[in-house]
DNA sequence: CGGTTAAAAGCAATCCCTTTGCGTTAAGAG
DNA sequence: CTCTTAACGCAAAGGGATTGCTTTTAACCG
């Protein structure tokens, strides 16, 4: 639901969802988050107000689908030969995009103007995804005794979003490697 | 910094606090949290509108504040005679009471509002100040190898929290007692 | 390919939330 | 008791949020 399901996916529904996504991506930039309202933003997208609020309801709710579009990861985690080495340099670039000003903006912006739970939900698919394609290579090398994606949903991705949304002081890299060491106790390598 | 930093903490000033915070709570319960205005507020506790955006900025602030107070554990975690199954017990009744609707509701709402990270952080204190009674208790015993409260907070609190914020659909009180299991591995119970 | 239907966008008027300047009250200090 | 100033009340202005109605057009079906 990150977009909202579209009756009509097509035409000029998809052109207003992309100048107004546009617009809120721009505007940002240029005037930061906290001067954003609904009529400045319809205004730069070339549309009514009206349009915005029928469709995503309020504010909240727009800055929400922007955000899940944001943590959308673009590249797929890289290959370091190992299963360690790729969790943990993945875990160490999570933590590192996620606990920046941006990276918290986004968080708290996805979770917010978001009834359903349908964005949030989408943030940890894509984290899961990450995290399956890691296991999916250690397990083409024959890698043994990994453990299961959920295991490494618990107990390295679910501490780093605490401490992110919780604690945000002093978190660095190293608490990511830990994360991943505490994890992967016993293997080899 | 759950109650704003109050320059004059006496008569006038803690009255309107506790009397705003008194009608947010009210209304709330009247009418739901969407229903809730900074003048409706404001017209229940008494006060006009400029007093509530003066002090507390905007609405999401306010119930931010009063989301945190209601977070506040108000009382310690049971005495079962043993740390598995006082943390057992503590894990599963946080989990339960965190994962409703209304729990749900309040830490959204703690973290929404809170613009330097005082209220979030304050959330995570309450659960760490819990689980260090629990770890007392069970070094008052003499009770060995129990894990160190950081661990707790990274492998049963947060993995807790992190299901109910992104991935709501089926928690249930097996979840926490498995996460306990697997934090006290290897402990005698 | 037209013709039909209804979802989605535009328009405009209304409501009321938000913001701000200024005067008043009262808490805290000497 | 007096003084200072933080905090509150008041009121006006500005603008964001909401909604009924109309117009456009995407999607569906003969």
């Amino acid at each position: 639901m990150s977009p909202k399901p579209m009756a009509r996916p097509g035409g000029r529904s998809a052109r207003v969802q992309a100048s107004v996504h546009a617009a809120v991506r721009e505007l940002e930039a240029e005037r930061g988050r906290a001067a954003l309202t609904v009529p400045l933003v319809a205004a730069r997208a070339g549309v009514t107000p009206s349009t915005i609020y029928r469709r995503w309801g309020d504010l909240q709710e727009l800055l929400s689908d922007v955000a899940v579009e944001r943590l959308r990861p673009d590249t797929e985690p890289a290959d370091r030969g190992g299963l360690r080495a790729d969790l943990t340099a993945w875990a160490e670039q999570f933590l590192d995009e996620m606990s920046s000003t941006a990276g918290r903006a986004y968080i708290r912006d996805a979770l917010l103007g978001d009834p359903d739970g349908g964005n949030a939900g989408q943030c940890s698919a894509y984290a899961a995804a990450q995290v399956d394609l890691v296991l999916a290579r250690a397990h083409e090398r024959g890698e043994d005794g990994a453990p299961a994606r959920e295991a490494i949903m618990d107990h390295v991705v679910a501490p780093i979003m605490y401490r992110i949304l919780f604690r945000p002081e002093g978190l660095s890299a190293t608490y990511a490697r830990e994360l991943v060491e505490q994890t992967l106790a016993g293997l080899p390598g």
